[in-house]
RNA sequence: GGCCUAGUAGUUCAGUCGGUUAGAAUGCCAGCCUGUCACGCUGGAGGUCGAGGGUUCGAGUCCCUUCUAGGUCGCCA
């Protein structure tokens, strides 16, 4: 085995050009692949920076020997000349030069890696989870990385330039019951009690604004015990915000200008400001969602008027109960569902609670329609200028209650715009979502519980609601949407004890209740309060939408499994005995039935 | 907790109605090859068909259970 010796890199592989020509480098590296021609040895060698072909001469007899060892991924250092090639390669930056080789030096050698690692490799997950430390040597991977990177430090300048002050919080906390599952620490000395890790430094940061911090952010890890999906991991960060004396007015603006420092930074790209903004209610009714996607039509539209007097049994029943009828048009999809196409669609209408789904093709000879029968020649016309349906068109319906029809239909339609490649991943459309409502009933716990959390400040004009009409009450909180995802979200905080103690009282705290869980920030709040608020955005999802990937593990170094498990740690594993002992936990083994 | 998909060579996959010795590509190993860059040519090695049980003369294939990975609903104040 040999050593880098007094041997030090003079240049990143893929930063060699022909302006580099005739000067002596010294690179070091992985052999990314060796192409032995006999008389010839070709070497791709790749750091972080790129790949460079190195060349081995026959003349030079024991350096050639030596490179016709060479296997895939071994380390080396190259001492040589760079040259301007015979045959160009087009296809890689450095492709108009090559190194002739001096020296060789190999600093390790390595197995036959157990993935491929090329980026256009079709490798399982698992397998690249399991050998996570391969699969970042890919240059996609390390590029993600660097673009995250860069990323946090154009947040990081953003705000330090506007006067904010980054502020470590406690890792270690107490748990709250409210919102998601606490990830739990024992506490060795302090038998039977325990910390909880944050699932967001919410009250830390409000509490700093007490403190007369003025402005407070942090890029910071934060911990919630709830379910994987292809964008949650069970730690992920967040870049977190708090502001003093500011209204909704002061911090959408402000954070308008940071989204498009980032955009500009990272993509070349601006929006237009003042960034659009559609309320709660209005999204739910167009898009069926509060984080829609703008990139494309078939907005969902009220049918009420068009099958007032239909004889057809699902309408009319859904007219006497209350319910509503709505649709919408997949433009131009009449041909691109089949019958089992349209199936298919019914069944995804169905997972979000549809009972069904009407669909009516709209054709230059007339339409067809799963309800064909019932339909009158008025209703059709009428459905048609309703939904500004034309041939071609494929119309889709759901008689359901508000929630379920336009969930369903919300759902129906970011799924056929899936289907139809309708989702540019470099269009980008970035909309706020304000006055979200301030409760939400929690069926199982038959209470109102807070729709962003219990110290989010009602709407001025709302605040009589949380009492005589707690539904219809909304809050200053925000969304921010790009591409039907949530992006970051925030709100107005209470900061009068007494709205505070309407707030707790209308979510069904006692007052015994409230000071045990939140007693802290309420005797906080009793010695002054600035007006102040907030806003959070998860760095993970800004850094998949800047880079196209649909994949929350993909702009995260070590992430884990769908189980919350690591496949390279193999984390979370049982523990010893004695550790257990220390930290007085008593586990339950459950009997083998 | 529910639903859907997948699990076969190091890797990615094929494997028909249950029937001979489970195949391909790629990777790996060896030999040949002086301008390759998906190098080429020749040869070779490589398999607990995720695991367990069952049906059968016979199971990669059918049935049951289970594990793992991914997607999703619930969940994520």
């Amino acid at each position: 085995m040999e050593t880098m010796g007094n041997l030090r890199r003079s240049h990143y592989c893929g930063a060699l050009r022909e302006s580099n020509i005739d000067e002596t480098v010294v690179l070091m590296g992985w052999v990314q692949k060796r192409r032995s021609l006999g008389g010839l040895v070709f070497v791709d060698l790749r750091d972080t920076d790129g790949i460079c072909q190195i060349v081995f001469d026959p003349d030079k007899e024991a350096l050639f020997e030596k490179a016709t060892q060479l296997r895939s991924e071994f380390v080396i250092a190259v001492k040589g000349v760079v040259k301007k090639r015979e045959s160009v390669n087009t296809e890689i930056p450095t492709g108009m030069i090559e190194v002739y080789a001096d020296e060789l030096r190999i600093l390790d050698t390595a197995e036959t890696p157990p993935i491929y690692i090329k980026d256009d490799d079709q490798v399982s997950e698992t397998k690249r989870l399991q050998y996570r430390y391969l699969d970042l040597r890919k240059p996609s991977m390390q590029q993600r990385l660097k673009t995250r990177a860069k990323i946090a430090k154009v947040i990081r300048d953003f705000y330090e330039e506007n006067r904010f002050v980054e502020i470590e919080t406690p890792v270690l906390n107490k748990p709250t019951p409210e919102g998601a599952r606490d990830y739990l620490v024992p506490s060795r000395v302090n038998p039977g009690k325990f910390y909880a890790l944050p699932q967001s430094p919410q009250i830390m940061k409000q509490l700093l604004m007490v403190s007369g911090m003025d402005r407070y952010y942090q890029i910071v890890k934060c911990f919630r015990d709830e379910d994987l999906r292809a964008n949650r991991q069970p730690e992920f960060t967040q870049v977190d915000v708090e502001m003093s004396f500011v209204d909704v007015e002061d911090i959408l603006p402000l954070h308008e200008k940071l989204i498009n420092r980032v955009f500009k930074e990272i993509r070349g790209i601006e929006f237009e400001t003042p960034f659009m903004r559609m309320t709660y209610k209005e999204a739910m009714d167009r898009f069926g969602s509060d984080k829609p996607d703008l990139r494309f039509g078939a907005e969902i539209v009220d049918l009420a008027d068009v099958f007032a007097g239909s004889e057809f049994k699902v309408f009319q029943s859904a007219l006497a109960e209350g319910r509503v009828t709505k649709g919408i048009n997949a433009k131009g999809c009449a041909d691109a569902f089949s019958k089992k196409g349209i199936s298919k669609l019914e069944k995804h209408a169905k997972l979000y609670g549809a009972k069904g789904m009407i669909w009516v093709k709209v054709k230059e000879e007339g339409v067809d329609s799963s309800i064909l029968k019932f339909l009158t020649e008025e209703e059709i016309q009428s459905l048609c200028a309703k939904m500004d349906a034309e041939a071609g068109d494929l119309l889709l319906l759901v008689a359901d209650g508000y929630d379920t029809a336009v969930t369903s239909l919300g759902q129906l339609r970011l799924e056929i715009a899936r289907k139809q490649g309708w989702l540019d991943p470099d269009n980008f459309k970035v909309l706020w979502i304000t006055e979200f409502p301030l409760f939400e009933y929690a069926e199982e716990e038959d209470r109102y519980v807070a729709k962003h959390h219990p110290f989010t400040h009602p709407m001025d004009e709302d605040i009589e609601k949380m009492e005589s009409d707690p539904q219809a009450a909304r809050a200053k909180a925000y969304d921010l949407v790009i591409n039907g995802e949530e992006i970051g979200g925030g709100s107005i905080r209470i900061n009068n004890s007494e709205l505070q103690a309407k707030m707790f009282k209308a979510l069904g705290f006692t007052d015994e209740e409230a000071m045990h869980q939140f007693g802290f920030l309420i005797n906080a709040f009793r010695y002054g309060t600035p007006p102040h608020g907030g806003i959070a955005f998860g760095l993970d999802r800004l850094v998949m939408t800047l880079t196209g990937t649909e994949n929350i593990r993909d702009v995260v170094a070590f992430p884990k499994t769908q189980s919350a498990t690591c496949l390279m740690t193999e984390a979370p594993t049982t523990i010893s005995q004695q550790q257990l002992d220390e930290a007085h936990i008593c586990v339950e083994t459950k009997e083998e039935e």
